[in-house]
DNA sequence: CTGAAAGCGCTTACAG
DNA sequence: CTGAAAGCGCTTACAG
């Protein structure tokens, strides 16, 4: 491939183009932002000298005079954790693509673990920079998105509800999905079930605590702490609450894991244990992640939609965008799917194995 | 928590500031840009109204006055590929964390698979606004590059060497990683070892097959086209190469993949025809990826050190920004490690299981 | 349908 | 050390 020559790289202003095509800038302006209100020669007109000239708006400048920008931005927080990695890379993909679709771009913006003071400015500098914004979750952001209402802009909240929040949440509906998950394995009969719990700090990992517990009480079992292992969603602490559940006098059945990423490790270190999956202990997790599948044995899961979730988040945002009048806020609750695999089965199954 | 009362959202600007501290809006933007030249009474005062007033300057005002900016930003293309997952996730990890050391924030552009013209513009857009780029690959995007270039814009490209190319490059030494890889292999005693690609339209992918055929030729040993299998980074394309090769008159007894993933995808593929790794067959890897130690089996491989490529990258980057003078753009390479695991073994070693 | 002009919020010579 | 003023490149009433 023959190197081109360097075009000039003096910028070329919408006075160039007004010069070049014989009209006033306004004219331009009009037709950089389809305008209807142009005559059709001065519309070919500039945009063939637009073509020409190579010309692009500066989009600082475009802002600052009040423009429109086609900007979201999507914040990501704590990047650092494995968990968030499925997550993200979903949430990523899908607000990515719902937004191209609507001839948005979209402005990832990481935010650090630990958000120091300046860093904050610098964030909303160029947050300030979008017609809206998109939280991944809201642990750990919550000053942030606080200032970002405060900026005025729209603001959508993933995974995460509260009524209180001025700004839309769309989150999956981990509660009820936990319960199904647990309904299932008590209806194949297991009656000692333990769960590992995510990071109780972020909602999704209460509620998948919450669901467990509700299905219990609703099949009048009891919620037994010693059953409960309070994690955080990383396979570490995962891993460590395993001998902690076969050092009791009772090992459980079955372990209602809150991510497909802890159960994976779960099952890892329950075969080093010599305890077999789904033959001595059952096991159901969270997310349908690749975790799930890339194992040597399919984990039977809670699927979450992300994809669906990303999707309906740029759409509420582009309605908060676009509404002129104090819209309400929505609060959308998505509903899981349980996906069954090979690593929960009837305890009584479980003793043909033996 | 109690509901904050909402601050007003009326925009307040320089010269509130200036106004309510009493000098002109020339010191706060001295004031606000760090400039020495203020006396130590207004400069506190100036920061004092500004902490007041809760000022924020308007980064787009500032950039179209010509002011710095602290932004650059990270490319990343095709994101659909599960090949740039593990990939991505670490480049930006890497970069957003060297980044934020420098003071600087990072603005993750994805580019879709398909960059259809009119997104073409968007993407340079907020691109402009960046005062360097970083593309995490440069495969799909090359024409971006070349206008990002063409704007005057400071560029890094990751993981591809192309001395043409008017941008400073960063990337890992693929072609030596891979050569060290199968002379590992040859060295265990090997005679008959397969490979399965990369996708060869990008650089990583070519220099792991050349690595290959390279240490091969050094051995003295013939290339055989029927062993090398063509794919993509995908793990379906290598799920399908798995029983092209076990049709061979004569199997492999080792296989070198360009990936970790697809190698536990072939892995998979290989158990599931009743042959054993690494028994049967060695496979040796690539990444160092969370998929070679994910499954059952360690896996053997070229750890790539992704985080030292972002580090270097915003390093030069940072460089290429600061530099007044036309500089000369870097070429760095970056060495590769091999990781020994579990996935290969011996031929003889491997008799012994027969 | 069109254009002159004001203004968005900053930075930066320039003059003091 | 400080400030008045020009200017960055656009949009948007406003008047025609």
């Amino acid at each position: 491939m023959v190197r081109k020559r360097r075009k000039k790289i003096t910028k070329i202003s919408i006075n160039d183009v007004a010069k070049r095509a014989g009209v006033s800038i306004t004219t331009v302006s009009r037709v950089i932002n389809k305008n209807p209100c142009v005559k059709d020669y001065n519309r070919d007109k500039v945009n063939s000298v637009i073509a020409e000239l190579g010309f692009r708006p500066d989009i600082s400048a475009r802002h600052l005079a009040g423009g429109r920008i086609n900007t979201i931005g999507l914040i990501i927080p704590r990047f650092e954790d494995m968990f968030h990695t499925y997550y993200v890379t979903e949430v990523v993909r899908g607000v990515c693509n719902t937004a191209s679709e609507s001839g948005l771009d979209v402005l990832v913006h990481l935010t650090a673990k630990d958000l120091k003071p300046r860093s904050l400015g610098t964030h909303l500098d160029n947050i300030s920079f979008c017609s809206g914004v998109i939280f991944a979750d809201i642990h750990g952001n919550e000053k942030l998105l606080e200032e970002v209402i405060d900026m005025g802009t729209p603001c959508i909240v993933m995974n995460h509800i509260d009524d209180k929040l001025d700004a839309g949440c769309v989150a999956i509906d981990n509660k009820r999905g936990s319960l199904n998950a647990v309904d299932y394995i008590i209806s194949l009969g297991h009656k000692r079930i333990a769960t590992i719990t995510g990071d109780l700090g972020i909602q999704a990992g209460r509620d998948r605590l919450d669901g467990y517990k509700k299905s219990l009480k609703k099949h009048a079992m009891r919620v037994d702490e010693s059953l409960i292992k309070r994690c955080d969603f990383s396979p570490q602490r995962a891993r460590k609450a395993v001998p902690e559940l076969l050092a009791l006098d009772e090992y459980p059945t079955a372990i209602f894991v809150a991510s497909d990423e802890m159960a994976a490790e779960a099952i890892k270190a329950l075969r080093e244990n010599k305890v077999k999956v789904p033959q001595d202990i059952s096991i159901v997790g969270f997310d349908d992640s690749w975790f799930a599948t890339q194992g040597p044995l399919g984990i039977t899961t809670v699927r979450q939609p992300l994809g669906a979730m990303a999707e309906k988040s740029v759409a509420a945002l582009r309605d908060l965008i676009h509404s002129k009048t104090k819209a309400s806020m929505p609060r959308i609750v998505l509903p899981t799917e349980l996906i069954v695999r090979e690593s929960c089965v009837s305890p009584l199954k479980q003793e043909d194995f033996y």
